[in-house]
DNA sequence: TTGAAACCGTTAGGTCCCGAACGATATGAT
DNA sequence: ATCATATCGTTCGGGACCTAACGGTTTCAA
């Protein structure tokens, strides 16, 4: 059976109004789809994975950061995370609530900070971080091994695009 | 000049933190870089475009729903802008508060609740879509028109996977 | 050495966001 | 006709999220 790669009916029911505005549909479609899919993934997790650890899934990006490249200051924190200084600082403070991080201030600059995963944040990832991934294969496993690497190159070209 | 199409600094270090723990790096990469555009995106165009008419990405979403759907119940709007119901209170309050949007109460269930654009509304999507779309034109400008269509029938797979 | 400028993380104020609980209304079986 | 059940939108409590403003710290030039 061939796989259904038609667009779904809001899409076509937003071309209509859309049309009429001397629009380019094909930047519209891609961009669209991927607010929809990061969403859905994005709210499927918290409602099935991070909820049992208490963690949103600014908590889990915060955490996987720290686990993946060890302690940071909060400004490079925040902007690997993608998320503003001052929403870090709240992020932060409940992840020390839950005991998953620590902050360690600078022994040179009193200014800054750095934070870090406990040894709880980190086993608590251990345990996270292989379901996450079985979330990730799910919602993709009906691209081929090919597909997938294609949509990640497509993705990497426009992040290029934008964060520069 | 060829196009950088290589992965991140990021992407490699969380690569090697994470290929010990027998994780699917295809999906990892394809999904978490879903992230990533989508959130810069996002960002980019509250700060650049939204906030000049005090509008979030939400509120915009919401408003868009209307002005392709027409009037639309509570239930059906908050699912169609993937929002919880209860967020949509609030996002309708705001949007209430702006002129943009009104409620309309049901004339025979006394439980159900229309929202609907207003003119306000409607001629402000008009103002707001297209510099939108340019928005999205930028950040897809290094894909070539096969490239999106791609990007789009990929994302709609996954669409279609997570959405049943 | 002292004062302006730059930089750092936090706080303040407002909206978004969710699940759970709630009141109001409608439905359907008895 | 009644009462349990289902459904609808709102409220509540708590965290996430932003920008702007702030206080503390460092830097650097006069």
């Amino acid at each position: 059976m061939a796989r259904d790669t038609s667009i779904t009916r809001a899409e076509r029911e937003a071309r209509a109004r859309v049309e009429a505005l001397g629009i380019d549909v094909g930047s519209f479609a891609a961009v669209s789809n991927i607010f929809r899919v990061a969403n859905a993934v994005r709210n499927h997790t918290e409602r099935t994975l991070l909820s049992e650890f208490n963690l949103s899934f600014s908590g889990f990006t915060v955490l996987w950061v720290l686990w993946v490249w060890g302690p940071k200051e909060s400004h490079a924190l925040a902007e690997e995370s993608g998320i503003s200084k001052s929403t870090l600082t709240g992020v932060v403070k409940t992840l020390e609530r839950l005991g998953f991080a620590a902050r360690k201030p600078h022994t040179k600059d009193g200014r800054r900070v750095f934070v870090q995963a406990t040894q709880k944040g980190i086993s608590t990832m251990h345990k996270i971080f292989p379901r996450f991934n079985d979330i990730e294969a799910t919602v993709t496993r009906d691209l081929s091994p090919t597909e997938k690497e294609s949509l990640a190159r497509l993705l990497r070209i426009m992040l290029h695009t934008v964060e520069r």
